[in-house]
DNA sequence: CTGAAAGCGCTAACAT
DNA sequence: ATGTTAGCGCTTTCAG
């Protein structure tokens, strides 16, 4: 435990006056004359005094600070995400604590236990574990994307379900008749499910069998490869693919490439997201594209709502859209 | 101003201890009667109590908090360095506070203002910007990521200048006669300035005219392509392009296939950074690989040492390595 | 084994 | 226009 650094009292020690004038220059409060302000800031700079923010914190009970718990922020929808987030959150004064949790329920939790402990004055959460108790038992401002939390957290989503219909809507345009999606393995409580709902219900419409392989957010690439391999082999009448996210797409091309399909010719994919990353990399890529941008900007919206105490409760859902990229 | 929380003390009254046993309690410091320790924690449990995170870094001044100060998060080679380090940090007990400038002087400074002021314990930074005094006005631990600050501030960083050579050799080796390269403009005090003088020196050497297109990280991809146009318009001979980073490389390769050319026969690409993304999505592409992993890990403990007040001054320089991909 | 009291650095009533 | 004082929630000497 240091205490060298130079504090208020030291400034108002040197300036000739309290702590509470160097106190109210700081922070333009009050009246003060022109003389005391200059003797004050005079101080200040002599001394390189640089005001304790922790000790403002404490007093204020508020921290300006906002949690961010995704899984990762190394993958181009999160990426983005948490750029947006991060920009929205700092007009707003506000700074982030990043918490990935690496889908390791034990450091969302232990993300959880310090930022609900005062360290934040509001939390954004999209992470993808279960289960979590902790959420609920906060007083804590939380808004939640594209995850279902607990019913008191409002969530902020693209419009799933309108995506998958689109997705598979596509295929079938092109004239697939083999049509295969790949998504989470049952069970997360995302909003995904509503892209394999959407496709399952139109393939059923059409009486085509739906076909969805389950593939892990934290795989490998190599075990995910090894997924879509057997997905070729197990069915190589397929002749579209609706993947569930633009990473998978890509992998699936690159498998389906190498065991000799030409891509749209002998296979169509469509992928979801559409991340700023994704579209410069893989222009070719056609996808459906969430609204990461504005979806960042609503969350922020909502929390702040939050944070100020109004009551901002119910979901925001925003529209996707395809983008024509060759690959469909 | 709110204060309804459940506080110590209110855990100290319905134990009907003091302060002091709660607190030591919390910390199992000092000698306690199982007894006492049971009460006290059930006390805790009933009220649901919250050690409050503030009060404790006010006192210990101390935060656990590192603050990272990169141009954006929403970038290949970023989003892994950040995420790489947050899981550094994150066993060595720290959080991560974020501060991504946008490449927007304003911004990092006021990143700064704020970090400096005993928000965080210590500093990876990263951005691009030139000029900002105040790295050197600080008493914090800071460590550096492909940048040079200021002399008593470590940097981790990769051996550009090695890396620049491979690339530039392996297009002559393929036979290139018209080699261009593609880095920011002169004047950010960047070792990537290294992969361009060993361009230039191995261009020289061969008696080639060494030929940089300057090109800013932030343009965006329309303003990128727009160069790269220029590039294939002015120098309709260039058979090889050593591109600064993955996602120009990238870039330069879309904006020649769509001018006709086949990569790799009528044109050879190296790129630069080999992110795990940029890996994923794009695996055919030649680059030469940064170890991203290694450099966070070695950032990290440079930082560490730091904090604990050891003498951690030098420079490291890591090895860089090229990756076949197909493009060259 | 436990408690009283001081203090981390700052701010805001409430004087004057 | 400025100062006095109390206190944000926690930890830690120092006493007992």
């Amino acid at each position: 435990m240091k205490k060298q650094a130079v504090k208020l009292e030291d400034v108002a020690a040197v300036a000739g006056v309290s702590k509470t004038t160097v106190s109210r220059v700081l922070n333009h409060r009050g009246y003060l004359s022109q003389g005391t302000i200059d003797k004050v800031h005079q101080a200040m700079q002599e001394l390189h005094y640089r005001p304790n923010v922790i000790a403002r914190q404490l007093f204020q009970q508020k921290t300006n600070l906002v949690g961010l718990v995704f899984p990762t922020v190394d993958n181009p929808f999160f990426a983005q995400l948490e750029a947006q987030l991060d920009q929205e959150l700092y007009r707003q004064g506000y700074r982030v604590l990043m918490g990935n949790s690496q889908n390791n329920p034990e450091r969302e939790e232990a993300y959880l236990r310090q930022l609900l402990n005062g360290q934040v004055d509001g939390l954004i959460v999209g992470a993808h574990n279960e289960g979590i108790e902790q959420y609920r038992d906060t007083q804590l401002p939380i808004v939640s994307i594209e995850r279902w939390v607990s019913k008191d957290i409002p969530v902020v989503a693209a419009d799933n379900y309108a995506g998958g219909r689109m997705a598979t809507q596509r295929l079938l345009d092109d004239g697939c008749q083999h049509i295969i999606h790949t998504n989470y393995p049952h069970g997360l409580p995302s909003p995904n499910l509503e892209r394999r709902r959407a496709y399952e219900e139109l393939m059923q419409a059409r009486h085509r069998p739906a076909i969805t392989y389950e593939v892990n957010f934290d795989s490998t690439d190599e075990e995910k490869r090894a997924i879509f391999n057997r997905l070729f082999t197990e069915h190589p009448e397929v002749d579209g693919v609706f993947a569930d996210n633009d990473t998978n797409a890509s992998l699936i091309i690159q498998v389906a490439r190498k065991r000799g399909r030409h891509i749209p010719h002998d296979l169509k994919v469509v992928g979801f997201d559409g991340a700023n990353m994704t579209r410069t990399l893989l222009p070719e890529l056609t996808t459906i594209q969430q609204p990461i941008d504005e979806m960042a900007k609503r969350a922020v919206e909502l929390l702040q709502k939050r944070i100020v105490g109004e009551q901002a409760t119910g979901s925001v859902q925003l529209p996707v859209k395809l983008i024509d990229g060759g690959t469909a």
